[in-house]
RNA sequence: GGUGCCAUAGCUCAGUUGGUAGAGCAAAGGACUGAAAAUCCUUGUGUCCCUGGUUCAAUUCCAGGUGGUACCA
């Protein structure tokens, strides 16, 4: 027996919400005798156990968890504060296990934990509300303006019918005096372990089938509530959230009980599509169907380092 | 059992005075670096129930059948 590494190892799960992707790294982390690191912007916050489907009292017992209902949903953690901490937190489990499980179904917190995003100066909460103003009174077609007249190159290739992004930009070029892609690198770190992508592959039929009975599980262990107790809360991002904005909704008298119940199942699905389009086009990310343990461990021990 | 009405996309339905068809929802594809479970863009997928008849041509008209539905028995 040789061991000729001594390089520490990251297993990352990712797959699309419902396809099992919490059970298996319980699996994976009992196997290795390894840590779960979350990578999920939602599972973060407390409070929020049922909808985000955090893994179970009895799971967390299992095995050590990180980044599970760690934040309060008042913190607005992003994908910056994510990939800062969530580094120096494997920092810290690395010095006592060579292998750390990171799973979740957020595919930007995974970029930010693998490749690391760009240097950008914290979020102006104050700037970022002027803008947020301005885009109500001005519309749209005005901050596009002036980005155009501040980052010509980005104006020219950013999505200018997406606000979210018109308006990002436009306030990274206000806060720093400078033109946005020019401190968009886009450049990729490099980590001081070893990474591994593993993706859970299934059916789209058997995925939706599985996330509209999980839906109504979740009704039956007390979502309506969960939800109930968030809704002063409900400006929040952490609660921009399938399964609570259907839920305030109905609370505000818009829409029905069982109209919400369908747009919770009809949003998670679209959210599952949208998820498998981002890791579809990860080629790091190696796919197997949802118990072939055998074939990952396999990996994982002989194959991808 | 009789009579009327209906049968078109996954669903609800519109339509074609006869030239193989289109809306909403569902869905599919894509973009995406500090809001990412967010945000945004694109796309109609069809034995027009079956079998005959009329016709250059039938999803459309006619007949029969089948299924559904309403009313009467």
């Amino acid at each position: 027996m040789t061991n000729t590494t001594t390089r520490k190892k990251l297993v990352v799960l990712v797959g699309a919400t419902g396809s099992g992707k919490t059970d298996l790294s319980i699996r994976l982390a009992r196997h290795y005798g390894a840590p779960i690191l979350s990578t999920d912007s939602r599972q973060v916050y407390r409070g929020m156990a049922i909808g985000t489907a955090q893994p179970t009292d009895e799971q967390l017992q299992t095995v050590e968890h990180h980044f599970i209902a760690s934040h309060d949903i008042v913190s607005n953690l992003n994908c910056g504060d994510y990939e800062t901490q969530a580094l120096a937190r494997l920092d810290t489990l690395f010095a006592q296990h060579n292998v750390v499980v990171a799973v979740g179904g957020s595919g930007l917190y995974v970029r930010a934990l693998c490749e690391g995003m760009d240097d950008l100066p914290p979020v102006d909460q104050q700037l970022r509300t002027e803008l947020a103003t301005r885009l109500n009174a001005e519309g749209l077609s005005s901050l596009a303006a002036q980005l155009e007249a501040l980052d010509p190159h980005y104006y020219a290739q950013v999505d200018r019918s997406n606000a979210a992004r018109v308006v990002r930009a436009l306030e990274v070029c206000l806060q720093t005096g400078r033109p946005y892609s020019e401190l968009r690198t886009g450049e990729r770190r490099t980590r001081p372990f070893d990474i591994l992508k593993i993706g859970i592959d299934l059916p789209r039929a058997q995925l939706y089938e599985r996330i509209n009975r999980r839906v109504e599980q979740m009704l039956v262990d007390g979502l309506e509530a969960e939800a109930r107790a968030l809704y002063p809360q409900r400006a929040l991002n952490a609660l921009q959230t399938v399964g609570y904005r259907e839920f305030f909704d109905y609370f505000d008298g818009l829409i029905s009980y069982d109209q919400a119940v369908e747009l919770i199942k009809r949003n998670s699905r679209r959210y599952a599509k949208r998820q498998l389009t981002w890791f579809r086009h990860d080629a790091q990310i190696r796919w197997f169907a949802p118990d072939d343990d055998a074939a990952m461990i396999n990996l994982i021990d002989f194959g991808g380092f």
